[in-house]
DNA sequence: GTACTTATGTACCGATTGGTATGAATGTAG
DNA sequence: CTACATTCATACCAATCGGTACATAAGTAC
């Protein structure tokens, strides 16, 4: 049996998608019910049915982009990665994502640290803020490693230098905003990453600069 | 004569200051009328024979930002500063003031970015994606000012390395938010530093992150 | 004192917010 | 066919949104 009962009329993904680039865009509070709608093409009760709430449809909204979009850092944890190379390719990733088409500019995680305002939305942006702190950590992990592997100089400091990297990746966000574009921020990721071969034990020319956001698998973005 | 008519029984400046603070905390739409007369402490006709409209509360709170938080990058355009010395100042003042206490934390002028939701909120952030312009330019006004007068190569890329540095800069205010402190915020700056040096003409060691916050005035940011 | 000017408190405005009740429409199961 | 399950469209809800009318209070000018 397929499923009981009158089939919905529209498209439940597409209505995800279109809801997660609203939120994206706008945030959570600026989003209305009347402008999901309107957006959406449906009516209260079909939202209710198929989302249960805003705040649900929100979270869901996260976890989409989480799933998707958001995976241009996953790479920070890829052990199988040398640690410079992971940095690099969830810079570039995350640049070409930001600055990409077909979705709002930026990344919507780190767009949720304004977007609401009572006290609590703490359960809103949980997974946002979890998110963040989670890319930070992959940042340090990579630096530590790269000292583990006798890669960088052992008086390197890393949390300082996972800073830099985070901070600016962080910062890639309003660039787009304010419509950087993606080779823009390509040309100043080459530079960034000139302070881990400072860092390193023995100075050796790296060809940054290559690692192409098409380079496995993201090109949807 | 001072002034006519009943004096308001309220410090004005000291109500401005309390809505900077909210529209900071909170963003624009997230800060509500009834949420600034709570905090205000004033009822509805005195609110608006005060400050007009919520609108026009929020481009004085904008404005009153810029002109005292907002200065710490001023420094960018001080010509008698060395191009280096300037963008550290920048930096460090900035990490200063949006980790500091007695205000929110981060920076109002990139929080702004996500703040409203219509299309008719050019207005709104119009001031604030100025500001942004301008330090951006800054930044750039001073890695070629560097290169102008040979402190850098003349192979450096002014944009990708002037990127980098407001980028990095950006990214302090999502830092802040999530609690980082100012100290490993100075920690960054000082690594992220290196870059320039890292562009000099003759690698010279310099003695970096002892430019204190309060070393200009800026003691009450 | 009276005239005038400004601020305040109460009570209110239409519009929009997120969210629902209700019953008809449309499908499957038997 | 009937029974059941689910979605749909219309109409509606209390609460809050940003903003105002109006009378009163409190000051200065003369």
């Amino acid at each position: 049996m397929a499923q009981m009962g009158r089939p919905r009329q529209f498209d439940r993904d597409a209505a995800l998608t279109t809801a997660m680039h609203l939120f994206w865009e706008h945030g959570y509070e600026a989003t209305s019910l009347s402008r999901l709608k309107t957006a959406l093409g449906i009516s209260a009760p079909s939202f209710y049915a198929a989302f249960g709430s805003k705040e649900a449809l929100f979270q869901e909204a996260v976890r989409c982009y989480l799933t998707t979009h958001g995976t241009v850092t996953d790479c920070l944890w890829d052990t199988g990665l040398a640690p410079r190379r992971a940095i690099e390719t969830a810079l570039r990733r995350s640049a070409a994502m930001q600055a990409g088409r077909g979705h709002p500019t930026g990344c919507m995680v780190v767009l949720g640290v304004v977007g609401t305002g009572c006290d609590a939305d703490a359960t809103l942006t949980a997974a946002l803020d979890a998110s963040r702190a989670r890319t930070g950590a992959g940042m340090l992990a990579c630096v530590e490693r790269g000292m583990e592997q006798g890669e960088l100089r052992p008086d390197t400091e890393p949390r300082a230098l996972a800073t830099v990297f985070e901070s600016f990746l962080l910062g890639l966000t309003t660039l787009a905003r304010d419509g950087v574009s993606a080779a823009a921020m390509d040309a100043a990721i080459t530079q960034v990453l000139r302070l881990w071969d400072l860092a390193c034990v023995q100075p050796q020319p790296v060809d940054s600069a290559t690692i192409c956001a098409a380079s496995s698998g993201v090109a949807w973005l």
